[in-house]
DNA sequence: CGTTCGATTGAGGAAGATCAATTAATGTGG
DNA sequence: CCACATTAATTGATCTTCCTCAATCGAACG
């Protein structure tokens, strides 16, 4: 069975719909477990167990292969020549990593495992061989690049155009569709990055991230599991898209 | 010919190097002009000539074609369901547009012109049959989709990273290497864009657009043309990388 | 059980936004 | 071609947001 083959410590886990593997979404889209079974099927990737802190590749290394994430999660670090880094992505099950390789022969950022998973290692060779004999393996392949494409444009106007509470709220927001998309609880989710490395991520402090949460618990828009302030509870995750606009709202509408 | 088709208002023009079309630049690459000119040959693309302020597509609308920009300039923006709006993308010679459509079926951005320019037309559909014949086409097609990631990571981290002074300094930089990577001058370059439009791609305001040019100005990094503040002379790109480092220096080093 | 790392919270300061006034460039109709 | 209207750019003064620095607290781990 492809899901659940490795134990992971994401306390969210795949509802009973992304198991039984009906074709298509209510988006007229492949959901990310029937890709994931096509591409498994066609390709016959190596499969490799990493663990949090593992690098898949590191920016500089000869590009060659392509990772299909499997389960698990994965950040993406940019890093300049004058030693800046950058989180400039997150991978979820099904996503693709490796992109950025391809156009200069050389991979341009790390890839760092964030918990235990599972990837798929694809040669990029190969992967064009199989696309040659089954075309909806190309589609499936464009369709992740293009995901990509237009995910990191939606970072981009989110750092851009939000202030810093309204980033945090549309990040949590995001996370949890995310999961959704792939059939996983999003009532409660487990972060398995610090302050600091969302912030990084936000383009904010780790301090301004700390009390960006603490507004949103206070407002009753997230809440806090028990012990550690790891597990974030999203009751209603529309909840979140409000905090955005409430955020965004010109004037505060004194009373009346 | 395909260089110079349509008369250009930019200043900076192809250099003979860039015209004579020899193989690979030294990195290896193939250079633009011998990729466009590839791309003509195997796709027979409809061409189509563009003006400032001319839509090539719009967010929502229906995905079928891939955009191959052969002259001019265009800006890619992004829209929010709020009504934000955030410029994510400059696109030169060379560049393709209407990646973010494969995945949804629809643009998620819209494609402004921001100057008299050609844009050749290329079904999705169209193209991927020609790829399926010439597999030099899917390499250039993957190429292309790798570099537009690789560049909009590295977007991210400089507004992320950098503070407003040399983010700017930053986008001049940028915009000159892609212009002599095209074969064109740089040493005086027309910022087709209001210091609005550059702010908001730089996530700041239009004010700070103006206050960073003025400091490089005053600094020398940066001249101005005689008529007009809308022309850029950078006698020395080198300059404003040095420019950049400089305001990530973390102490002034007072004098000795 | 102390050590370490991460998170929270507060106080003060700095970068950049906002507001406003002026100047320069561009365009338009007489 | 010029007077006028319009849009873009510059510059200054003030204000807000967020960063920096610092202290404290909590959880995890050996």
């Amino acid at each position: 069975m492809l899901n659940a083959a490795i134990p992971s410590t994401n306390a969210a886990v795949p509802t009973v719909q992304a198991q039984v593997g009906i074709g298509r979404d209510c988006t007229g889209q492949q959901s990310t477990a029937d890709t994931l079974k096509l591409l498994c099927e066609q390709l016959r990737p190596q499969r490799r167990v990493v663990h949090a802190g593992d690098t898949i590749y590191q920016a500089g290394e000869r590009f060659g292969n392509l990772y299909i994430l499997n389960s698990g999660f994965f950040k993406i670090v940019n890093l300049s020549a004058d030693g800046r880094e950058q989180v400039v992505g997150l991978k979820f099950r099904g996503d693709w990593l490796g992109f950025d390789g391809i156009a200069s022969g050389r991979y341009s950022c790390d890839a760092v495992a964030m918990d235990t998973g599972e990837i798929w290692v694809v040669s990029y060779e190969a992967l064009l061989a199989a696309c040659a004999a089954h075309p909806a393996l190309l589609q499936v392949l464009h369709a992740a690049m293009s995901r990509e494409i237009a995910h990191d444009r939606d970072s981009l106007m989110s750092v851009c155009t939000l202030p810093a509470d309204a980033r945090v709220a549309d990040f949590l927001r995001y996370w949890a569709e995310t999961l959704a998309e792939r059939g996983m609880r999003t009532d409660e989710i487990t972060l398995r990055m610090t302050r600091a490395e969302i912030g990084n991520y936000l383009g904010m402090t780790l301090e301004s991230v700390s009390r960006a949460l603490s507004r949103l618990a206070r407002d009753n828009v997230i809440g806090f599991a028990t012990k550690g302030r790891r597990d974030v509870q999203i009751p209603d995750v529309g909840a979140l898209s409000a905090f955005v606009q409430r955020c965004l709202a010109p004037a505060p509408a004194m009373l009346q």
